[in-house]
Order: C-alpha cells, then structure tokens, then sequence
DNA sequence: GCTGTTGTGTAGCATTTGCTACAGATAGAA
DNA sequence: TTCTATCTGTAGCAAATGCTACACAACAGC
C-alpha cells in the first residue's frame, strides 16, 4: 500500500499502535520528539530507499511508537502490513539483509549524534548540520525554527550563531534558507579536534 | 572462544578491526568515547546475554570500530569469530531472530539516550541514572569520576549535585559509593515532566 | 605511625545556552 | 497598495554547565 503527502503530515504520534513497516519512496520523513518547553527536537531523518526501523522494533518487539514522526512535502511511502512483514522476514534472506542492514545505519547514526552531543558544542554541531544537509550548490532550504529543531535547540541561538558564521563570511542567510559559501572554513568550525568518526 | 577479564581491561579501541562477535556471558561491557577534553562519555553497557551490537555492525558491513569499550571487573565474554557468526545468521533463525532484537533493544536505548539529553538537565539524568543502575539495596558502587563519566560530563559537576541530593536526604555518599536512601523522592527529581518513556 | 595516592567537598569564575522581549524585514493575500 | 503572518536580528539577563584551584578525607603500603 502506498501512501502520498503533499505537504508535511504528522504521520504517526507517540504512544500510537504500528500498523506495518514503512519504506520512504520519495521526499522524507523527519522522527523528533519534543522537549518540556515544547520545543522539538529531531532525532534522525528517513530518506528514500530507507525504512523506519522504529516500526520494525515496534513490530518485533509489540511497541508503542515512543517518537513523533512527520512528513516533508511532497513525500511518498509504501506500507507493509505487519504480519505479512513478519512472514517475509523468516522467509526471505533479502528481507532479513534489509532489516539487518537498516537497524545498523540507525544504530550508528544514533551514536554519531550522541557522540557529536558529547563532544561537540553548538556551533560545531550547527555546521555540521548545514554541511551534511545543504544541497550540492550549498544552499539549505530551512527555517532557522526549523534548524533549531533538528539541533534540538532554539531559534533565537541559532540566529546567534548564524550571525557569527555570516560575519565570518562562512555562510549567507535569507528568509527560509541558508547558503553555505565557505564549504572548508565551515568544515574546519566543525573540526578543529575532529569531532566526526 | 571465551575470554575472561579479571580486572577492568580496555576490550577494544576505536578504529580497531572487529574480529568477531561479542557475547557477554558474565559482568559488564561499556561502551564509551572519549571528549576533546580527555573525559569519557559512556554510551551504553553490555549486560549478561547481551551481544556487543556495534560489533555486529561492523561484521555486516565491514567497519572498523566506532568507539572505545572497557569491560568490568570479572567479566567474561564469549567470542564467536566473524565468518562464522555469518554463515549462522545465515541458516540459523535463531541467530537472526537474536541479532535483531539485539539492534533493536539497542536502538531504543540510544533513543532513550537522546532523549534525556535533549529533554532532562542533568540532575534529572543522574538521578535517572542511579535509580537505574543502584542494587537492589540501593548502592551504587562507583566513583564520582566513573559517574561523570556515564553522563558526560565532569567530577566536580556531580559532586555538585550530589551534594544537592545529600541536602535533601535523597542519598548518601561515601568513597567509592552511592546509597539511594529515598527512591521516591529521587524518582521525583526525574519526573516532574516525565522524562522516560 | 608516616606517606603517597586516590577520592571528595567547595569556591569562584568563564562560557555556553536558554528565555524574554521587541523591532525590523519579507512574502503573500486581499 | 495595505494588511497580516511569518521569519529574522538583536539585546540583555538568567540558568546551567565547565574549568581551575585547593583543602581535606579515606585508604593502602610501608
């Protein structure tokens, strides 16, 4: 089955029951979760070709969902009904490579960023960020609310430390997005002891 | 093969080459990196019948390893060798149903993990983390140091806080130890807003 | 007992981050 | 155009955390 939005969809809230597994087709789907104060912050993104290993957990192991999760614009998925997941898993090697091998991205994406959380402090993690997620031509096409989120911080420090980089002359801004001009001087905000593995 | 480590030994170093699977049959594994400034950052612990899921990983997908690990005293750890633990995933559903759950459970503890750091301060982390991890007497053998190494940060932050909790009665300290002396009230400085999930 | 090592308590300051508040800028709709 | 909603820039203060420095306490070995 598969399901398409259009424009950014909370696609499954916490706590709620799993239907089946999820394979993003196109655009992607963002799982965050959401501080006291209300403000969110992501955990990781599903981008095409890829699964949403929480719903296999969930599946596997008869969870809740424990995260939020929303869709970009323009996003597509195929759902596959759990029990016929399950059959295909004990069946078929493909299946099992698949599960294995999306567990394993997800693990070491998680240790990434907790790693990156322990060692690296904003500004760091913030061009991290716009390096890893801007387009070939540089540009991120965000809101500084939004990457605020994904830092799992706020937009007013976010403006703060953009403001810094842009007087280094590392990236510009304009309304809902950021252009990344200096690739190099960013990367070295970022890795001065080398805080990515 | 089983190894048996009598004292806290470094297992493996980061960027080492995994040479097979890990299976901890007794003690404790942790899992840790290190932060610019030298102080360590545990990211999980290895528990009996538990497998060192990174290790996996890297068997799957031929990666070096990520992180440090240390184990405990007395611990000992059976170790399957790589091309084996393949050709076992491969027929043995037993071993894929295992290595599944094992990524899984791991998932939802860097998850939980994330979380915490994203939504709770840290004396709601420490409280958090000596409820969970004091015996069943309440005692938590440990220096200060090894604590702040579980949640990050530095010696003097926790005894801090520790302090704070001595001040209200919540537990009590000596060299090398914790006693959790009012589990309610320690489970009140972590929950004022629910932090677990 | 003495001595060295390791762990703990404490203070003070620097830095980072979070929060509040408001002004100006930009884009879209009417 | 004007109005409105949203986004951004900025300032200033509060709180949390990190870092340095030192005194004292507990334990181990001699």
């Amino acid at each position: 089955m598969r399901k398409r939005f259009t424009r950014p969809t909370q696609v499954i809230h916490k706590g709620q029951a799993v239907s089946g597994a999820y394979l993003v087709t196109d655009g992607q789907l963002r799982v965050f979760t959401y501080t006291p104060q209300g403000s969110e912050a992501t955990l990781y993104f599903i981008r095409p070709g890829e699964t949403c290993v929480l719903a296999l957990n969930c599946l596997f192991n008869d969870l809740r969902y424990p995260v939020w999760i929303e869709s970009d614009a323009d996003t597509a998925v195929d759902i596959i009904p759990g029990p016929l997941y399950r059959r295909l898993f004990e069946c078929e090697s493909a299946v099992q490579d698949l599960t294995v091998k999306a567990l394993s991205t997800l693990v070491f994406r998680l240790m990434d960023e907790l790693e990156q959380i322990h060692t690296c402090n904003l500004d760091q993690r913030l061009a991290n960020f716009l390096l890893s997620n801007a387009s070939a031509q540089g540009v991120l096409q965000m809101t500084q609310q939004e990457l605020a989120g994904h830092l799992g911080t706020t937009r007013e420090v976010v403006a703060r430390l953009m403001q810094g980089f842009v007087a280094q002359g590392l990236v510009s801004t304009r309304r809902g997005a950021v252009t990344v001009v200096d690739t190099v001087g960013l990367a070295r905000v970022v890795n001065p002891s080398d805080c990515i593995f």
